[in-house]
DNA sequence: AGTGCGATTGACT
DNA sequence: GTCAATCGCACTA
């Protein structure tokens, strides 16, 4: 499986985090992929301190922060070395979701993690989970679908400059708690 | 040592 | 719908 197909294989799985207060989880419903040799990739121009957990075996958490205040959950998602991962843009909201809303402040279910900045205060995740194995036993790990999974939509990645053109966007169709557009564009 | 720039968000018209 | 805050990091000199 490749990093594209990885991104589309995510979207239902259910990412849960073990807190002192308790368990916060929520499924899957939006990813992008950023594959070996993708411009817009962070891991493009090669390993610095800021990407190097990208580097590690597919199913790591590589966290890094964007725009000096938002926190980025990806999982890598190639062979260790390589340098590619798939970003966790929204959630559903499952379980310990009054502690994702005293962490967001925010009562509003849709909004608690509908972005990948959101998604990260929501669940409590930050550069202490950087590097975490979330197919192992840890306090963040990724688990299977609770029910089936709907049609998948596609479409370009949001808030890029470079390699704007691929289609590495996934999401679950008509799912309310997906960020931007949900239409396909072919 | 200085500069420019985001895989965003929240506030505002 | 538009727009600016914000700051760590990579890059240049």
């Amino acid at each position: 499986m490749d990093t594209v197909e990885l991104a589309r294989y995510l979207i239902g799985k259910v990412v849960v985090h073990d807190i002192p207060e308790g368990r916060v989880s929520g499924r899957i419903v939006e990813t992008e992929a950023y594959p070996i040799g993708d411009p817009a990739g962070n891991a493009f121009r090669g390993k610095t301190a800021r990407n190097r957990s990208a580097f590690l075996e597919r199913g790591h958490a590589h966290v890094y922060l964007v725009y000096g205040s938002s926190f980025l959950l990806n999982v890598a998602s190639e062979a260790t070395g390589v340098g590619a991962g798939v970003l966790l843009r929204a959630l559903e909201p499952l379980e310990g979701i009054d502690l994702m809303q005293r962490s967001r402040d925010s009562a509003c279910l849709t909004d608690l993690a509908r972005g990948p900045g959101r998604l990260t205060e929501a669940m409590q995740v930050n550069f202490t989970q950087d590097g975490a194995d979330l197919c192992a036993a840890g306090p963040l790990w990724l688990a299977a679908p609770p029910r089936d999974t709907g049609a998948i939509g596609r479409s370009v990645r949001i808030g890029l400059t470079r390699n704007v053109d691929p289609q590495w966007r996934f999401y679950e169709r008509g799912n309310p708690f997906v960020s931007g557009p949900k239409r396909l564009r072919v």
